[in-house]
DNA sequence: TGATACACCTAACACCGTTAGAAAATAACC
DNA sequence: GGTTATTTTCTAACGGTGTTAGGTGTATCA
């Protein structure tokens, strides 16, 4: 009883610490495999089974951590909105006048969406699983620093959630055309467009 | 031989048409039961053996008609743009001044995704499955009408695809993000914000 | 009628997500 | 240290999936 009530638990082992610590390794590890399979074999090919294959335990270990395998999604899915988040913070922070920080935080969501493209997948439920919906707050927390730029380019806050609305279909609706294989063309040439496009709709509004 | 060299096959029995004719209906059932199941379950429910079950036949039948399950949804994602663009066909013909008439058809393709959302979510593979991509031709193909719309408000030809494709990200962007849930607003003021931001896209170039 | 072609079904394979319950390993106690 | 209690892990199974091989019966033809 005596020792359950220590508080400082320096000097002898806290098995306790310890064990969570490594419940915690075996949760990351799970979602690293998840992401190092969705790379290698696309999402729709990443099983349960697999997973625990790659973290050298067996499928009910996983159980443990998570309710099912939607939650494991559901995990990367905040993960993913946090980094873009962040991704695009750092742009923010750069300042500049509004449009041309707009482009710049276009292009950097651009970017972020095709080196971490499995996770975009999942936020944006692109390559297939998925039943339940995200939190549609996910979203527009994520994109808060657009939201910022576009209240510097136009004033009236009543019209903000459109313009926010439209850059996000842009940048999606480009996106996610060329990562289904809906759209041939290159690359490089796509995300030119979509710069003017957004360029084109920033100096309308 | 002379029987099967028979050009009018009138008054007797050509069994081999009624074969055809009831295979072809096989094929014609898989297709509506697949969709019926669809729009019930959510694609990701729809199995072979549930379709076979709805149209009374085993699933190895299913396979005298289909390749595999993807076939299936190839299938139903041609059929999907073929009506899309019967759809914008229609309403280009009624005429009218090119802006206008771009919002008409925005506002069509819109209405039409929502109506038959199993199909548009197979043709984008929005709600799972789908594990080859469709052919990038059916895309512009359907929204060919478009693409002369476009052409009618700005001549440089270089630029109409891009353009096309700009009107295609904005209106993917917007349905595939209320309807993948990633987004709350109503529908129909959302529909309004995408016609707007057509509209404010159309008078910019 | 007998041979042939075809449509259809049964049964199985290998995989999937998930769970119940046994086994093993670890911690706690005397 | 030896014994109990707890916690972690595994084995095995259930019902589902896509898909295929092989047998069965029926309809078409000579």
């Amino acid at each position: 009883m005596a020792k359950k009530d220590r508080v400082h638990p320096t000097e002898d082992f806290n098995h306790k610490e310890r064990r969570e610590r490594e419940k915690a390794a075996v949760k990351a590890a799970t979602l690293k495999a998840s992401r190092d399979l969705a790379r290698q074999l696309g999402w729709p090919n990443v099983s349960i089974r697999k997973i625990a294959k790659e973290i050298q335990y067996t499928p009910p270990v996983i159980y443990q951590h998570f309710k099912n395998k939607e939650a494991i999604l559901m995990e990367l899915e905040i993960q993913g909105f946090a980094k873009l988040k962040r991704e695009l913070q750092t742009v923010a922070e750069k300042g500049g006048d509004p449009i041309p920080k707009l482009l710049n935080l276009t292009g950097a969501a651009w970017d972020w969406a095709f080196k971490e493209s499995d996770l975009y997948q999942v936020m944006f439920n692109l390559d297939s699983i998925h039943a339940a919906s995200p939190d549609p707050r996910s979203l527009s927390d994520s994109a808060s620093v657009v939201l910022d730029t576009l209240k510097e380019i136009h004033l009236f806050d009543s019209e903000v959630d459109e313009y926010l609305f439209t850059w996000w279909a842009l940048l999606h609706g480009y996106i996610s055309l060329i990562m289904s294989g809906q759209v041939s063309g290159k690359r490089s040439k796509m995300r030119q467009f979509l710069l003017e496009a957004v360029e084109r709709f920033a100096k309308s509004i």
